[in-house]
DNA sequence: TATGACCTTGGAGTGCACTCCAGGCAAGCC
DNA sequence: GGCTTGCCTGGAGTGCACTCCAAGGTCATA
């Protein structure tokens, strides 16, 4: 099934001076298809297949579908919720956090008001930390500009 | 340079519920002094000594001086310093890498092109990681609409 | 049909950033 | 003098989030 020229693993390490140029590239969701092999939902989401299994382990990932041999075959719908889990842990939210908001979705519809408790003092923890970021901006600017001036 | 009131290490851990009200309440410097000790940094600071002893031995603090008997006495440039290292934590800069600018704060005024440098490419990352949860509070926010709609 | 890329598992290993411990010194107070 | 509090050190331990391994089954293609 090909695997382009994402960058697989490259996101390994990355010096500081790496970071800022490229977020890891993925690849667009081909249409009208629902049963992706693990390696092609590596490409779509960045994230490595062992990191796949884990979620499905610690319950992170509600149960994938399997081939008639044992081969998992996510759907959209999984790919959907992985890039929700994706965005989530941008904020620094911990893994065991977004467990306990994985078994709410299992758990149904009646824990609709929990959820929205959860995401929204995430939501908060978001905005403090764009603040924070905005202050450190602030900081970094001077510096900035005082070796500018030196240089 | 003004540190304000938090307090001392009471972000140990914090369930989401309880992350967005307070950040850690820390204690304001006193003026007309120059020689603090290590817990007087835990207060200013919000870091345990712990990890201000931690910060020193991997070379992320310049020599502390130290009392007639060997105690650590933080001066006002110090808590600058670490000021300044928090902030750059909160970006998400490896240890490793506030190392590498310590050494070459180190190193003296020849090295302030690389620092600079190397802050600018600090500076890329925060404004990444601004957008980066900017589009997440979109996403959140569909989501938490959709529950209150639901409610 | 055989080669090689891909997938499976449980469990062990890794790297980061702390965090703690044991054993000991020094100062203040009753 | 005895007690408490605060500080010191090197080295070991912790928790998180992966990350890898060994041993073996599966699949596409030459």
């Amino acid at each position: 099934m090909t695997v382009m020229q994402t960058t697989p693993a490259a996101t390994e390490r990355a010096t500081p001076a790496d970071i800022c140029s490229a977020p890891p590239r993925r690849h667009p969701r081909p249409d009208g298809q629902d049963r992706y092999t693990i390696s092609e939902v590596v490409a779509f989401t960045g994230l490595t297949a062992h990191t796949l299994r884990w979620y499905e382990r610690i319950g992170l990932m509600p149960h994938v579908d399997r081939s008639h041999t044992g081969q998992r075959r996510y759907s959209n719908r999984d790919l959907d919720w992985l890039d929700f889990v994706t965005k989530l842990r941008l904020t620094g939210m911990p893994v065991a956090d977004m467990v306990r908001y994985a078994e709410l979705v299992r758990q149904g519809d009646q824990t609709f008001a929990e959820r929205r408790h959860l995401l929204e003092s995430t939501r908060r923890d978001v905005l403090n930390r764009i603040a924070e970021l905005h202050d450190t901006l602030g900081v970094l600017d001077r510096k900035i500009s005082f070796y500018a001036a030196e240089a």
